[in-house]
DNA sequence: TCTCTTGAAAATGGATCCATCTTCTGAGAA
DNA sequence: TTCTCAGAAGATGGATCCATTTTCAAGAGA
């Protein structure tokens, strides 16, 4: 065969849709419609339909009987408590998957993070973050747990792009430094660092983009 | 009209699978046939699709492609890290509710209690202990936390009903001593007792059910 | 007797058509 | 001008039929 993967027609229209919500291309608020999706993806409705509940259980969209799917747009306190949760959560993960980390995965791990540093468009380094992020819990093999960290990142992806779109580069510097003391711990194979440095890292990120009311609707 | 709810098949569907996975009528590695489910319901195959990827987005399934879905069975080491999740989450949910607490939630959470000291019968002591705490955290209002609570709760029912059906009610008084602490905490609305008894609360949950090995598959 | 292969049965994935609900628009009256 | 209500258009939910994949059992060969 030519073809190197047949994939399923619903996970491809959830792939493509997916992206289109955590680049922004859809934004909160968005409502879905399936027939729209369909004629524009190539497939039929039913296929569409999958790949939205598909979504949903990501915490991309919620659906709602009879009224289609739509992009939740979230106020000041729900993204707060999100990031309160992953202070709460990623320590957790960070600390399972540590002692699993194998070394290819770190050596994967510190290049993204030499890629960070040298990458402009602010897209590319939300996917990377993410990517990074996501790398140093991957080695935790609870699946209920990197899904539930998985989702609280896409919730709170447009509101991480429209904080960097407003706050610029200047503060680069802090995530860089971040990031490399939480590498030199998972080096170490330290936990309590570790721990410490990720939690820091998430705490500053919530306060500095809990600062910006402007980010959210409905702000009284 | 005589029906007071019309209810998408896909729901009603959702709701039968949902009690059924939930009391242990499908134990965990079950494969859920969709004819099955739809002829023994009175649907078509397409609304109980539906509901299995809503069961799956609630963490009581998970859905393979091509190859259907089935209830997962879980090894100790997941139950232990879904309850170390609970012990990080709930205490948020519960801080986060407390101070929107009505007192006719509290009422109902009183009585609740009354009922839990009450009840001989496994799967209704079940039943109230979760609608027990989940109530407590009802009032925090942030969807997605909520989502996430519940679907910890799920993931993990099977183990607690097999637990309680081996350790027998003589740790019951245990449980009501907490969840009394707990009640009183959160009249007084204090925010430390009740984080406290809390995660005591399930701390102890954890330890009890993860000294039984004979509740897991494949430990060595 | 064990293993590999092959084919048939069964289950899931997808497309099209119809029913039901929502929502938008516009006309009419206060 | 504004509010209300009715009707039409559009979107979602569901049923049936077909295609593809998986699975399992039977048989041949070693």
């Amino acid at each position: 065969m030519s073809q190197t993967a047949p994939e399923a027609a619903s996970a491809r229209v959830a792939a493509v849709l997916r992206a289109e919500i955590l680049d922004g291309s859809i934004a909160p608020g968005a409502r879905i419609r399936q027939e729209e999706v369909a004629e524009r993806l190539g497939a039929s409705r039913l296929p569409v339909r999958e790949a939205l509940r598909m979504l949903n259980a990501e915490g991309l969209l919620v659906v709602e009987p009879n009224r289609g799917a739509r992009v939740p747009d979230l106020d000041r306190r729900e993204v707060e408590v999100l990031y309160r949760m992953r202070e709460r959560l990623e320590p957790l993960a960070l600390v399972e998957s540590l002692p699993h980390l194998d070394d290819a995965t770190l050596a994967r791990i510190i290049d993204l993070q030499k890629q960070i540093e040298q990458i402009d468009d602010i897209r590319d380094f939300l996917a990377l973050d993410r990517e990074f992020h996501l790398a140093t819990y991957s080695a935790c093999h609870i699946d209920h747990l990197q899904a539930t960290v998985a989702r609280l990142w896409n919730a709170t992806q447009h509101y991480r792009r429209a904080f960097m779109e407003l706050a610029g580069p200047q503060r680069r510097w802090v995530v860089n430094a971040e990031h490399n003391l939480l590498i030199d711990a998972l080096q170490r194979r330290d936990p309590v660092d570790a721990e410490r440095y990720l939690v820091g890292h998430i705490r500053r990120t919530r306060r500095e983009l809990i600062a910006h009311p402007e980010l959210f609707p409905d702000n009284e």
